[in-house]
DNA sequence: AACAAATCGTTGACATTTTCAACTATCCAT
DNA sequence: ATGGATAGTTGAAAATGTCAACGATTTGTT
């Protein structure tokens, strides 16, 4: 507990290995950076007995896209059988509710319920806290700067916002 | 199969979901584009009976840093258990050796063999492809940046390379 | 020097997550 | 109408993550 610890720096304490070739690596510096974030996020999460998985369904059944199950399995990169899981807590918590497509009945539209909205209000600024604080190093341009980066990598120009 | 995929775009068909908020949260965009490495990268690695993790021990291993098993342990945010069972394995395929620490007898360091170094290198190699597949859809500049962006943000200003 | 507390690698137990194959109900194309 | 695909669900199996304990060593204190 000497004074180094000066600013308010949140990055790591630069580790003897950055200097290893694996620290220009694209997927470990995402997977170390994604690392760090969850840590964040799932303690601000908490609070609200929601974790990133459960928190990312509410964000889409709030998104008013009436999104489907297999939808949502397609876009987070999860197993539709990983959906059900995680939809049926939210369901059973009163969050969100299930309905059966309208041009589709085998498919289940997922929509939040106007608890969910409230909870993920809330849930969403201390995720916003918490995405602030992984973001401490950068400032402001380089952080909107490194999200747009990352869209675009994922979905090319056509890009939202 | 109409003419819209006309570049060589390895961008994901735009999902009707990015349209949801999800979409600008850190956390999410980490995830997925790591997801999408994830897969391309182990199946360029799988060649070489490699996966990501084995593969960054590999790495650490080669780099001349002499690392101890817990320096891996902490630089890859990973159990110290699970270093075990990686570095056994690399082992016992004569790819890496251990050695006590020098100053410290508790410690193992963990070294490269000649026969590691080869299929580093080889493997090294169709990890760059895996990696340039996963940033198509960035021109280079953007790609550099987009690493560099990461690389501050996990480790601040005092960054090598 | 002697002791206490902390650290490193290792093991094994336990929990969580991932992956996959079935199954029913429904849709779609012919 | 029939066959083949797809949505959601279930449950089992495999892989991963987490954690507490232990012997060997180091470090700090007296």
């Amino acid at each position: 507990m000497t004074i180094e610890t000066q600013g308010s720096q949140r990055t790591e304490p630069v580790h003897k290995l950055v200097a290893a070739s694996i620290s220009q690596d694209l997927g470990f510096l995402l997977a170390k950076l994604h690392a760090a974030g969850s840590v964040l996020n799932n303690r601000a999460l908490a609070e609200f007995d929601l974790k990133e998985r459960s928190y990312s369904i509410l964000i889409l059944a709030n998104s008013g896209l009436e999104p489907t199950q297999r939808e949502m399995a397609d876009f987070l990169s999860l197993d539709p059988s990983q959906i059900v899981a995680l939809v049926d807590e939210l369901e059973k918590r009163g969050l969100v509710v299930r309905a059966p497509g309208k041009q589709d009945r085998r498919a289940k539209t997922v929509t939040a319920t106007a608890k969910g909205g409230k909870v993920l209000e809330q849930a969403s600024e201390a995720a916003q806290r918490a995405e602030a604080e992984v973001l401490d190093g950068l400032p402001a341009e380089e952080s909107a700067q490194l999200k747009t980066l990352l869209r675009k990598a994922l979905w090319g120009a056509g890009l939202p916002g």
